[in-house]
DNA sequence: GCATGTTCTTGACACGATGTCAAATACCTT
DNA sequence: AAGGTATTTGACATCGTGTCAAGAACATGC
């Protein structure tokens, strides 16, 4: 076995940077493989092809987002706690730099629609899977604060309406681009799930 | 002048559809000549290039869709015309064929995300645009109807919500397909806006 | 009716990107 | 030290975008 020359991981986020900065469509190979130091086939060796290392690439930062909402979803009252989710979903980890679009959002709407075709099926299901997981995670959450509001009782219609609202502002933010406007929308969802003074859990 | 041998609005159409089934990326020129029965010289002659004729077949889809949603907020109470309305954003025209996406919410997000380059910024333009008009057109529903529910008296932020759902809406389509659990938000929505009984007017 | 000019059409071309392949290479194992 | 195995490397095929010049078709003016 002849051992790699360069570091699969950091590739990984290479990668992902460029795709995120400039959209899969905008992304050569030679762009990677300039900016990774490494020679185009090899990524092809490594990876399989562009789309694959793009998954790769996405689900290597859905593991570090999805950690990162776990922890902004952890302490605090339950009203902190959305306002810091929100407050993630909004910046995407990149506060103050300028806004790129939540990967997860462009990618799934980026998908070819073809009819359940192959790689884009499996894609689909990534991005996909983390959303599930981000709505589990709100359900529990608003569940275990006991949250009234609009929603009284029903923690599982509440989480879906607010993963909706996030993937909602995921789009207007690349329409807009208007941050203080999100987070008056955002703002404005917790006071319906929480009811105006809630959640102090 | 030698006159045109195509039909330029139906060109526009075939491309649109190609563009909507196989998205941006998937379509090439060369498909959509052949569908056409045209030359792709003659493409690039009439629209300039590949971006270009999608951003002008957009915006034929554009004012055809705002029409459609004027006329479904121009009847009946207030209950009634925004479940129209939720309804027309669900299945986009194709009411029963299997969905496609958005077009708005997919150009929006297929966007190079680079700091404003030229055609880029325009297309942003053209999709936060129709957006822009879709919003104005609810809120002044939302106001003539004198909307209480959640948002009491401020058409504008019910407004706003309502569309974010929607955008939330097209992006859980894609990632989910599941068209009856769409309808539970939006029915959902609705209530916050007017209220569980209200909505007459 | 015919020449002229303007626009559209057509085919060839340049360029860049994806993806494949075989030969060369470097390391690990025995 | 030798052999095997996976990686690297460069060449190649293919496809898609976009450009260009030459040819073709019609409107207009004489």
């Amino acid at each position: 076995m002849r051992p790699r020359e360069f570091d699969h991981d950091e590739v990984l986020r290479i990668a992902f940077d460029q795709f995120w900065r400039n959209g899969v469509r905008g992304t050569s190979l030679s762009d990677i493989a300039r900016d990774a130091g490494v020679q185009r086939g090899s990524l092809y060796n490594a990876f399989g092809s562009k789309e694959a290392l793009f998954l790769q690439a996405y689900e290597r930062y859905a593991g570090d987002y999805l950690l990162a909402l776990q922890r902004a979803l952890g302490t605090g009252s339950l009203r902190k706690r959305l306002t810091a989710f929100f407050d993630l979903t909004i910046t995407n980890f990149r506060a103050g730099t300028p806004p790129r679009g939540c990967p997860t959002t462009r990618g799934l709407m980026e998908l070819g629609a073809a009819e359940g075709e192959g790689l884009d099926e499996e894609a689909r299901q990534a991005f996909a899977g983390l959303i599930s997981r981000i709505t589990a995670l709100v359900q529990d959450n608003l569940a275990a604060g006991a949250a009234r509001g609009e929603f009284d009782g029903n923690a599982a219609a509440a989480a879906l309406h607010i993963i909706t609202v996030t993937r909602g502002l995921a789009v207007l933010e690349r329409a807009f681009g208007d941050e203080p406007q999100l987070r008056k929308i955002a703002a404005h969802t917790i006071d319906l799930v929480l009811g105006r003074k809630g959640g102090s859990a």
